[in-house]
DNA sequence: AATTTTTACGCAATCGTTTCCGAAATTCGT
DNA sequence: ACGAATTTCGGAAACGATTGCGTAAAAATT
């Protein structure tokens, strides 16, 4: 680390450090000339203020936190995309924690960033998340925060989501309209934001279309062999689905696996579709139906809505629940005609 | 932000801030009874210290930074998964920047870094970086950098680095031995460390097997569409490839599109293999062969690494260039049996 | 009992920048 | 030309935690 000051700059230009600082920050009452002779020394010796000595004066730390469950997701990491571009932008720094799900983890990250560490925090709730009161206790410090993709709506901070509800109704309403009667929706469990929006989109599907008696909910949890066993149990009972609508992404790869492992084939004897972003999607075995969620927006629009609120700005009433569309991609998983074999 | 100070909690208790401090970092010097007492009332307020007043004091910042040439590859992913993992153990923060493959965002960012906010730095450099001055100002002012796959190799930095070239010459070989002797090699462009180190394994499995008039090596850049034509036009060409091998994961799904759209069938008419760490390749049609590279022990080792330098501690001699193994997974895109139709 | 050592704590400087007050020096208004 | 307003800058006190140094009191040593 550099160890030019502010002070040895203002020694050598036998100036003040106000006077030094004043001019690195174009105030208006140093005159033009001396601020050239800060600016073409300080460019010369390359100096930097000092960030900590900076933020623990202005009380601002120049620096954003993003709180995600997982990483390995795409969504997650398309939104962290976009937050990351908005921050340059405004000249912020961005810290990452994963809190993998860990409902506890989470709580210490936040407990942990009450210290003035960051002006602001972004955050998607980890699935294991029951109780926000880590998330109450921040907020009441007066600290900016807003969720996106796995919100809290019952607290008073701005969300940024998708149409869940709409979109799982449409992957439903697809799935019957091109026959099928007995829909399994493979979901996360606990009690997430997403996951009841999503499940409501699906049960509504299968109201309008008198199938809710057929309705199948599976909730699987986040380790991957038993995710694995509860899919196989669904093709193996008597009553098998002729469609799977998985809310997550990675449980879309698992039930590929499945199908390849038990030899059934998709489309033909079961249906795909599901929430993901994943690039590759198109070139699955067969390609996968997807409902695509705009991460990359979602990850833009939470973050100028955090900068809005660090910088005191009024938020626009539009922007207190902010509601991306996802769209619907139909691929060969769920054909629109039927393949005859 | 909670503007409860050591100052006030001192006066709490009547005692001086300097004991305080002591007590909360387990100072010999403090009686027992006087720790306990001020834990229990920083523990009853949730009194966390400033952490900018003390990375000012001690100059220290418990944070580092991680910069990437883009987010949307698995590989840097789960790098960034094991960084955090460790820094995570370490109690350190992490900043995380993304170059976007620009040289200019990359010295601004390792400019910007020369201000005291980290205390060092993880880098895998963009691809349009063939000058290193940024990289060697940064060293030499004391701070702990660490490269991790692409690599600067002149610089005095540890680097933590897969086999590329042995990898490489490994799934050259493989398509050799399948029968393939016009074999493409697509790499990204530019002179990064990883593309010299793979072009020539692949220059190398042709050498021993008698190919090399038959190399076909082909530049992209990172536009998406730029590529595409690139590829469009090797398959155009007369002496059309037999094979080709993707340096790059990005590449290898550009590849399938294109195959897709010439209706060029994969492994029958030109067979497949590439560097992924894409989960999903297995589930593609077909399944694509790929060299994987153990990007989450990328991350860790390297991020182990940096605490060791900034925790001043000897590095093993074996830590100053590490390389991990790639490993080579062989599905439908290179099968070796050649599949007759 | 006198001395040395140890224990337990306070004082005050310090990290580097920012900003509230002044206060010269200059310009302006009439 | 003389007070008022403006411009331009410096002094010094913050911000909050850490730490070198000093020192009473208690304990140990001779």
């Amino acid at each position: 680390m550099s160890n030019i000051t502010l002070k040895k700059i203002a020694e050598e230009l036998k100036l003040s450090p106000s006077t030094v600082s004043r001019s690195l920050r174009d105030s208006h009452e140093i005159s033009q000339e001396t601020k050239d002779r800060v600016r073409a020394l300080v460019a010369k010796l390359d100096f930097q203020p000092n960030p900590h000595a900076s933020s623990l004066r202005k009380n601002k730390s120049k620096t954003i936190a993003v709180i995600i469950p997982e990483i390995e997701n795409n969504f997650f990491v398309q939104v962290l995309n976009g937050i990351e571009e908005i921050a340059q932008k405004n000249g912020y720094h961005v810290l990452i924690y994963i809190t993998h799900e860990n409902y506890q983890r989470e709580v210490d990250i936040l407990h942990m960033l009450r210290s003035g560490r960051v002006d602001g925090i972004m955050i998607s709730v980890a699935s294991s998340t029951t109780n926000f009161e880590h998330l109450t206790a921040y907020v009441e410090l007066g600290v900016p925060l807003v969720f996106f993709d796995r919100v809290c709506e019952i607290m008073d901070a701005p969300c940024v989501t998708t149409d869940d509800a709409q979109a799982a109704f449409e992957a439903t309403e697809h799935l019957i309209k091109t026959g099928c009667s007995k829909i399994a929706f493979l979901s996360l469990d606990g009690n997430l934001s997403i996951s009841s929006r999503r499940r409501s989109g699906y049960l509504e599907a299968l109201k309008q279309y008198g199938l809710l008696n057929n309705k199948i909910i599976v909730e699987c949890c986040l380790d991957d062999e038993a995710t694995r066993q509860k899919i196989r149990s669904l093709f193996l009972r008597e009553n098998k689905p002729d469609a799977i609508f998985t809310a997550i992404e990675k449980f879309s790869i698992t039930t590929y696996e499945v199908c390849k492992e038990l030899q059934i084939k998709i489309p033909e004897q079961v249906k795909m579709i599901s929430f993901s972003n994943l690039t590759a999607a198109s070139l699955f075995n067969p390609s996968l139906s997807a409902i695509i969620q705009p991460a990359y927006g979602i990850g833009r629009e939470s973050a100028d809505i955090l900068f809005r609120l660090i910088d005191r700005k009024k938020l626009l009433p539009t922007q207190k629940k902010v509601i991306i569309p996802s769209h619907l991609v139909i691929r060969e998983s769920s054909p629109v005609q039927q393949i005859v074999l």
